[in-house]
DNA sequence: TGTACATCAGTGAACGCGCGTTCACTGATGTAC
DNA sequence: TGTACATCAGTGAACGCGCGTTCACTGATGTAC
């Protein structure tokens, strides 16, 4: 997933360069990114971070004030990556596309789903303020991808409840074992947005 | 909240009857599925659950083999009260009134919300099958009687997208601390939802 | 441009803390006769 | 029904563990002149 941007290998005892630190703190959040999705915020340990972009837990205060911090910053990462992910399924097939992808079974059974509300939205309310600012930025994107571009009350509306809609039915799947119950809710949030 | 179910005062050393043994059983889960339904699984401690419900911690594993098991029967225990909040809705007013009551500001601002998941719905992922058998469980009472005892496809479909929008869209409201955002998603939801 | 010195990225050990879980203990309750 | 004994609900101290965070240390990088 991330493993392609692991930090390069560090004698002990160099200074990095700055444009290599700046690398270093990019790397630790795409990491952290993944992570969280795959973890949850509360589950989420630093050191497994760190540790998974290939460094010690010890530098991780050289780049964040507070595991806070780094979460609001990890939450902004994954929403890019999720937008990226909408916007192209738009594209390709309008927002009938884009719900498909985001309740396919794929997702649904994804470590690291695509998408940061689905993988920990309950855990937001307990979250900081930076978090919950990234989290009303991230959803305001995600709105306006989903209306494609229209500016109408109406289409912003829609892309509101189908958002709703696609997050709920994504949390509820994923919350059964049962494979039949996951898939009927998959499939009946699939049809009623459709349009 | 559960406050009013302290299990009474004892005197260290004294064995309780079966039947206070029972109580005091039941008085944990309540208090526990309050508790979770405030902090979320992750984040809730046993003994704060058990100091809750008036207790030590240590008394702990008289009543349950682990913490995953005090969830499970916790999650069934929060399920109950929500359909029981659900179904006088509905019986006053129509699903309607149901998702008014749901996606009502109160809900969304109240430190325990009627419902576990929207509380703490995105951490079930990670729980144990005991858990998510509850939560499919809990989910199948929900849809049914969001169909208002229609046992039709389309009022089956009708009752899982619906708890799919309502879940979604108070998770999201709750994720942010833009009043006004928040009202615009339940506002969007609740007028989706009314037939 | 070159020199002198302060900065700081990252390591790895250490910190205090709270967690889930275990345990010795007590004496009224439950049970077998 | 009464007696003798095992059971066990709840306490409170203790356990190991992993967490977020801090820190001394190193020496190439950054910077001021």
């Amino acid at each position: 997933m991330s493993s392609d941007l692991i930090a390069g290998k560090w004698e002990t005892g160099l200074r990095k360069s700055n444009k290599e630190a700046a690398q270093t703190r990019t790397c630790i959040v795409e990491t952290a990114a993944d992570h969280l999705r795959r973890t949850g915020i509360a589950e989420a340990s630093l050191a497994d971070i760190m540790a998974a972009a290939g460094l010690t837990h010890g530098g991780f205060y050289r780049h964040f004030r507070s595991k806070e911090h780094l979460v609001a910053e990890a939450l902004t990462a994954a929403s890019e990556k999720t937008l990226m992910t909408l916007r192209k399924s738009v594209a390709a097939g309008g927002v009938n596309a884009a719900v498909d992808d985001y309740l396919s079974r794929e997702h649904r059974d994804s470590a690291t789903p695509i998408c940061p509300f689905a993988a920990f939205g309950s855990e937001l309310r307990h979250a900081g303020d930076e978090t919950k600012a990234a989290a009303a930025n991230a959803l305001e994107a995600l709105f306006t991808t989903l209306a494609e571009g229209s500016t109408t009350a109406k289409a912003r509306n829609n892309a509101i409840v189908s958002l709703a809609t696609m997050v709920g039915a994504m949390t509820l799947a994923r919350a059964v074992a049962d494979k039949a119950i996951a898939d009927k809710i998959l499939d009946s949030a699939r049809r009623a947005l459709h349009r």
